[in-house]
DNA sequence: CTGGGTGCAAAGTGTTTGCACGTTG
DNA sequence: CAACGTGCAAACACTTTGCACCCAG
């Protein structure tokens, strides 16, 4: 499986074709439609968000959020994009054409805040091992009251 | 707030009534089989799976699911229990009566690990700090396979 | 032209809520 | 005895699925 960091729109397009063919699906308009959003909006996408974005920049091709929902799934299973998980309303999904990273969540303004740290990752490989667990992937979330919101609340109690 | 790690479970008991007297709630029968229940099967709990094992251990109570989720929703606002999100299918709770630690999940049999590394908690700190961000807690679930389910693989494919 | 894909609506999940009755303080 | 809590079932939010038609290969 290659590597999808950094790709520009044509590789992953590429990439994408070659999943399907490998798995006799078929490349449809609004499968290209899903991918293209996200790669043009890079952002986290909850299904409803990336629905109505594709409604309204697709409008001709009048897709349900179910064909939104099912291509999430494939590409996620495909590795080409991940998800979080929030708190109690369902996932965002995020394009994985960019470095490996972790989030900080606002609990306030929902804002995502994204960092990297290699010293973490490498600690927690150290710690699979320590258990012979085989390490496929982490969810790693910081919670807490981005910098905004903060000077908000101060305010507030002037 | 105290601090409820390693607690027996008369303090938390008397915790739990201070937070609902605190708050003009009741100390009611249900309420209790649910922290008793936690704590006598220590153990990360899907409401649905501590909902069974209430209904078994209290046969007289008749609980309801919706009450379960109730206490659960108010002992987590009151710190004493944790969530952990799970993947799709909803989160599961545990009782906060341990040191801090992290969680580290098989993606075959859904076994839990503990794990708790002081190093990476710094390190977090850190780096809400870098971003200005007031780090209010935070998630961290690595996912694999377990040693476990790793030997059964091995054994399967000779 | 065949098998997979789609939109739609219905069915599934997991969780919350309105209500009449029950219990706590 | 006032208020809050409870069980129940209905409502909810999010996601998946069955089906008849559609389209890519």
């Amino acid at each position: 499986m290659p590597d999808i960091e950094n790709m520009q729109y044509d590789s992953l397009l590429v990439i994408f074709k070659d999943i399907l063919k490998k798995n006799n699906l078929k490349f449809t308009k609004q499968r290209e439609a899903v991918l293209k959003t996200m790669y043009d909006n890079s952002d986290h996408f909850s299904p409803e968000s990336l629905y109505m974005l594709i409604k309204k920049t697709y409008p001709e091709l009048n897709v349900g959020i179910a064909t939104v929902y099912r291509t999430l799934n494939l590409l996620e299973e495909s590795h080409m994009v991940t998800s979080l998980s929030f708190g109690s309303s369902g996932k965002k999904f995020e394009l994985g054409n960019k470095p490996h990273h972790d989030h900080m969540i606002c609990n306030i303004c929902d804002e995502i805040i994204e960092f990297e740290d290699e010293e973490i990752e490498k600690k927690q490989e150290e710690i699979a091992n320590k258990y012979g667990f085989k390490h496929t992937g982490h969810l790693m979330q910081l919670y807490g009251v981005c910098s905004k919101c903060q000077q908000k609340q101060k305010r507030k109690e002037e």
